[in-house]
DNA sequence: AGTGTATCCTGCAGGC
DNA sequence: TGCCTGCAGGATACAC
């Protein structure tokens, strides 16, 4: 599911809600989505006081005192849902994994149907690590169209695989990373390497159109992903060919088609996006 | 290096 | 109504 948009709208959402709350204590319902020992990480987490929500690709991080980052990975289904006893109405949790209890009422649950996703809490080195080992942010001053156009180069992947690997690029997945290359006028299977200077620019004005474009919208809700106040995004109607294969393209008319590869469905236009 | 496949899990839509 | 298959915003490990 949720993909940096997604991820961006929950951040948002949920840094109100819970910055400056302390951690009483941690309820794991399903071990299997921590990715360390149920022990470390409760331990790691009990009495810790939230001093910041940041999104690092897909990623939720959660700042806490005592040099502790909780990183969230939403996985296909996985939802931040905070309930606070002052608040309005908790949203539904269907599925819970892991309650975060505050000090003084209130809880912070992570929810996920399929249990894709993943939950831990590391030191601040840990997570330095993790996050060097992604690539740039998209949104971010480091992601450059000239940067771009040199990590291309350097693979004979087909572009849309190429995008979903977040060690080249954090926090595009499926959805973005097939509108990106219709917006770019590039064909999915088109090698990364084969993209020229001009493929480059366009490629990277699409990744960041899409992306802030879907981040105004509050995201993508296709199925299961809400906000941290528990409303779907707004951005799937807006989807140029994700899911529309047998739908005429709305700048040319073309038939959208889907193909699969790597494992994923691909979406594109044919007449926008010709393979050479 | 890159690709196909399988794995983790649940739920839903469509065909019969 | 029930049963079956295929499909899903992700990530990783494995054999070729």
């Amino acid at each position: 599911m949720p993909e940096l948009p997604e991820a961006e709208t929950i951040v948002r959402g949920l840094r109100p809600a819970i910055l400056g709350r302390t951690i009483r204590a941690t309820e794991v319902i399903h071990a299997d989505v921590l990715r360390q020992p149920r022990r470390r990480f409760a331990d790691r987490v009990r009495g810790r006081t939230v001093l910041g929500v940041e999104r690092r690709g897909k990623n939720v991080i959660i700042r806490l005192d005592e040099d502790r980052v909780v990183a969230v990975n939403l996985g296909m289904t996985g939802r931040l849902l905070p309930s606070l006893d002052d608040g309005p109405a908790p949203p539904d949790s269907s599925h819970p994994a892991v309650r975060f209890r505050f000090q003084g009422g209130g809880a912070l649950v992570f929810d996920d149907t399929r249990r894709f996703g993943t939950v831990e809490c590391l030191t601040g080195g840990e997570w330095h690590l993790r996050s060097e080992w992604m690539g740039p942010e998209p949104l971010g001053p480091s992601f450059t169209a000239e940067g771009l156009h040199a990590s291309l180069a350097a693979s004979r992947s087909p572009i849309r695989s190429w995008l979903l690997d977040q060690r080249k690029v954090a926090g595009v997945g499926n959805i973005y990373a097939n509108e990106a290359l219709h917006l770019a006028g590039i064909h999915p299977e088109q090698q990364a390497r084969t993209v020229d200077r001009k493929g480059a620019q366009a490629l990277h004005r699409g990744i960041r159109r899409v992306l802030q474009a879907a981040i105004d919208a509050g995201g993508t809700t296709l199925r299961d992903y809400r906000t941290a106040e528990g409303e779907p995004g707004r951005y799937a109607p807006r989807l140029l060919v994700y899911g529309r294969d047998g739908e005429p393209c709305g700048r040319c008319g073309s038939e959208v088609r889907r193909i699969v590869f790597g494992g994923r469905s691909a979406f594109f236009c044919p007449g926008c996006q010709p393979l050479d």
